[in-house]
DNA sequence: TTGTACGCGTTATCAT
DNA sequence: ATGATAACGCGTACAA
């Protein structure tokens, strides 16, 4: 591999005169920088970063931990959008998925230490409260789509699934629906007690009795194995005899099933029943038709803004409060009527 | 940062000792051995990635390289199997994307030679014909979910598109169909094309006449920014006279979209009309009533399979036939009814 | 079994 | 404006 010296030999100036061109530094005559700059194309010459890392020790990257991947399709935004900014700053990132299982995080703080990485990024894949298990390493911490448990303190950032409910509700409520079915997520997941705390907090405020609402849980049962009750509940509720006027659902795949039922049961979208969702999971809110309306979960955004905070924290700025949060966007497509 | 000269201090040995506990070698007391050890721990001492490589010349490290990754949402599946063979063979790996823009390319594959990266798995988050623009960098690579242009070697693996919808295909013959509609996937994409002359080999190799068939585009235009007529295809296929009593979809979107459609006109699946998707896109194909019959693409075990492949290929081993394809598994659910 | 000397590619310090 | 020298943390070769 060819190394600073070959080029400086090449260029016929000491090692310290290549590193200053590739540096940028000041103090190189317009002569001597042509000359070293022709050999380092000529020869190919890529700076090693691992000897750069020995001397400086600041490897200008950092390491990203994931839990799970695969159940939540558009998470994996998450990661896209800390990829960007680390491109856009001159950082490369390092990725490992602990598949969930602790004995491989602890493995991985280990690696990323060991690769010296300026600073992680610790992604849950779902929204919910962790504790990362991190040993006895310490490397600056920002935990995305997730936060610490009631005795730690971390960096963190979230969406805002309480405002994203809270406007869907409201939403509804303006276009004149006063009786509306609720099908729930899983309960173990954050998301789902903040959004149904939302819609109930809506529906009070505008002063409504919760007998107007119908209630149904969707969802129970482990991450990733769950029972899965939403075609049945959503079915239940539409051949009540007052028949609700619109349905939300826990997210846009509980939406699907709700939309699916609704369908089958020879009812119209939005006109004999309106349905939202969450999430804006875009394979399932854009095939649908009418397309669904539902409130984005911001994964792009949470990416890029935690990777800033990082940068941040690592540049010793006092981040305050250490806990931010991500507006979920309303969405407004066709499956929502006026009454 | 504590480094192994700060090991050796405290258990009263030197350096190399030290180097031999941490690398296991053999030739070492026991009595030293614990002595270190019990230092190595007392001190919190990780070793030097940086140092290491700087020596050895070998990272360790592979570096995945992905265009998009946001329209097709289970392909980060493909990610999760190369971080899975990585960390059950002790390698780490960094993540870039580009976005699909060519100076990030570039930069990139510069960026993964700073790090002395020992192979690079070039990932395509749809299945296509790629050249990968490196520069002058070389370091061993291959190619996952794509193929090398016609004059570029490269090692390769893909999903098979052919056989899984040849297979599906069958599938619906052996079911007694026999007027089949399909509604194809973006010509754009590699898989439209090999998943359509499946299609129609099986039909001719059945005996059938192509006459049987009612074709339709589902959708055109660039990649991430389509025009979709799925809906309409689908709906204008299923009122006419000879309604088919199949329907074949580019992919598991499309085959929502479809079973939309029938919903929409008061048909019920299975009984009225068979839909058949591709790809496995659970949030859909589990989500829907009957759930999807479907063929999945393998991109959990592209990703598995393709790192294995880089490091014979860095052993030096000289992988014959260089391109690998993968089978997409049949997966019979409820959507398909028999004749 | 253990230690010493040196070199890897780079940057920092100080001198010229 | 440029260069000489040392140092970073570790492994290799060799010596003890």
């Amino acid at each position: 591999m060819v190394s600073i010296k070959d080029v400086a030999r090449l260029a016929g100036v000491s090692d310290k005169t290549v590193s200053r061109v590739v540096n940028k530094e000041p103090n190189v005559h317009a002569d001597t920088l042509q000359r070293v700059e022709a050999a380092i194309v000529s020869l190919g010459y890529v700076p090693n970063m691992a000897a750069r890392l020995i001397r400086s020790n600041r490897s200008r990257t950092f390491g990203i931990i994931t839990d799970f991947i695969s159940t939540t399709p558009y998470s994996g935004d998450i990661v896209r959008g800390i990829q960007d900014w680390a491109n856009a700053n001159g950082r490369t990132v390092f990725l490992a998925n602990t598949n969930g299982s602790l004995e491989r995080e602890r493995e991985t703080w280990r690696t990323f230490q060991s690769h010296r990485i300026d600073g992680v990024l610790y992604v849950t894949m779902y929204h919910r409260v962790i504790d990362p298990e991190s040993g006895d390493v310490h490397i600056p911490t920002v935990l995305v789509n997730c936060r610490p448990g009631p005795n730690r303190s971390y960096v963190s950032i979230e969406p805002d699934d309480f405002q994203g409910s809270r406007d869907l509700t409201k939403y509804l409520l303006e276009q004149g629906h006063r009786r509306i079915g609720y099908i729930r997520l899983n309960p173990r997941l954050l998301g789902a007690q903040l959004r149904y705390e939302a819609f109930r907090e809506a529906i009070r405020d505008a002063g409504l009795s919760e007998q107007n609402l119908n209630v149904r849980l969707g969802m129970d049962g482990q991450i990733g194995e769950e029972n899965n009750y939403v075609f049945a509940a959503a079915t239940e509720i539409l051949t009540q005899p007052e028949r609700p006027t619109a349905i939300m659902c826990g997210n846009d795949e509980m939406a699907l099933q709700a939309y699916i039922a609704a369908l089958s049961l020879g009812l119209s979208i939005p006109t004999d029943v309106s349905i939202v969702g969450f999430d804006d999971f875009r394979t399932v809110s854009h095939a649908l038709k009418p397309e669904l309306t539902t409130a984005a979960l911001p994964y792009y955004d949470l990416g890029y803004c935690s990777a800033e905070r990082l940068e941040r924290l690592l540049e010793g700025e006092d981040l305050d409060p250490k806990h931010a949060t991500l507006p979920c966007r309303l969405v407004e497509r066709g499956s929502v009527g006026a009454i």
